[in-house]
DNA sequence: CTTTCCAGAAAGTGATCACATTTTTGCCAA
DNA sequence: TTGGCAAAAATGTGATCACTTTCTGGAAAG
């Protein structure tokens, strides 16, 4: 294996005992780190996390890392086996319908809520993070499509201020996003479809009921149809 | 104050290190006490808690209680203050209508996906909870009733055998429990009213449009009745 | 060539320490 | 009595160690 030091911060590496250093705990830093890693699938399925392992790809030491694994795991995003071990859970059917279900019933409701506080600018904004994920399903870049896609629906939600719906909400994209980088893998982007130009428009008629029929859709078209797919044919994932 | 030690495990303390012991972790007892000490209420809303405090009142090493709190505050549970103090999160109105609307969204949908897999045996269990809980209410027993009530409907949910809807709503309960329980306190628990038996009808019937008719209506009479009132009268709570 | 078993490595868990920061307390002066 | 200020206590965070359990790989036996 190549040399690889300190997947986290390229700076020079000073870290005093305890130095709660430039205002941001090294645990946040690892949690933000894991947890774009999670959402843009490059933590696959079934793969097995470890403390140390993690630590030392991330350069820090282990303890922020086994509070970090500790909280993804009670956020139902990490799986601890019998053993203690830590892994990305495998996507079963019935996960997958279950994460359908909630997705379904959660987010239009959130994306209404927030239209009250959604402008023309950040309808813009949508537009213009819409335009990117386009320009990347065409070349089949499967993680920016990831990173993009949650970057559109989420700049949506945050504008409600919620702070109960947005934290389930949170939780599930960490639980299906692993799995859905696989099978865009599998399948590929290029005939990826969404909603978000309805969702958009629906956003500057300040229509809720439209916002709430795009969403819905959007979230169909994403995931429904082709993870569901999917799990028919290869069993565990 | 009193000589209080370990509130955990009455039985002799030997504890020597690294001890796993007898198949259960320090960590997931002291997860169960202080999940089930949000649940009943003992808890209040503003209470901070502190690791080594929480530790010396259950008889633990502060590891444990560190990485359960970690756990509770990715749950939305807990609240970490900008210092890092954490505390049990006070209820606003904003935050109670979040509760409620996912609720209402989440737990019917749930009640009915477990509808085929309880039987006529379960039905006679939620019986007896429900008729406990008669009793409770009349006496007044607050925490009782919390415990009992959310004996009934996990007891429901469980059946589903879920593994995404579930820990959602296990999350919401143990973020609006310690409010109700001061909203009991201050109302009483004489003049609730649920729907429960309604429910049981339902299931005994396997009808879920009834189903979820009855869980839609237990979480309004509950909850959306009283809760709405208090948190109009007392600013934070 | 397959199976069994054992030694070494790896991993999670709990305990303890050190340190920076914040909070609380108690005292002194106005 | 009250206001502020400094000392002391409390608290979260990170690091490190010890120990138990589990996993892995290879050697020996069939």
């Amino acid at each position: 294996m190549a040399m690889r030091r300190s997947a986290l911060s390229s700076g020079p590496e000073k870290r005093s005992p305890a130095t709660a250093s430039k205002r941001a705990s090294t645990r946040a830093q690892v949690d933000q780190a894991v947890r774009t890693r999670l959402l843009t699938g490059r933590f696959i399925p079934g793969k097995s996390v470890t403390i140390r392992g993690l630590a030392a790809d991330l350069g820090v030491s282990p303890m922020p890392v086994r509070e970090v694994l500790q909280r993804l795991s009670a956020e139902n995003v990490l799986e601890v086996k019998s053993n203690g071990r830590v892994q990305v859970p495998s996507m079963t059917p019935a996960r997958f319908d279950e994460v359908l279900t909630a997705r379904l019933l959660l987010e239009p409701e959130l994306a209404v809520l927030a239209l009250p506080s959604l402008s023309a600018a950040d309808a813009d904004a949508l537009t213009e993070i819409d335009d990117d994920i386009d320009v990347r399903l065409s070349n089949g870049d499967a993680e920016s499509y990831l990173r993009l896609n949650h970057a559109f629906h989420f700049a949506m939600y945050r504008a409600s201020g919620s702070e109960v719906l947005l934290p389930l909400i949170d939780s599930l994209w960490l639980q299906f996003s692993p799995f859905m980088r696989t099978v865009y893998g599998r399948v590929g982007t290029a005939n990826l479809v969404d909603q978000h130009k309805a969702a958009i428009a629906a956003i500057r008629d300040g229509n809720a009921s439209a916002l709430r029929a795009a969403i819905r859709a959007d979230i169909q078209d994403g995931m429904g149809l082709l993870g569901r797919e999917i799990l028919s044919s290869k069993p565990p994932a």
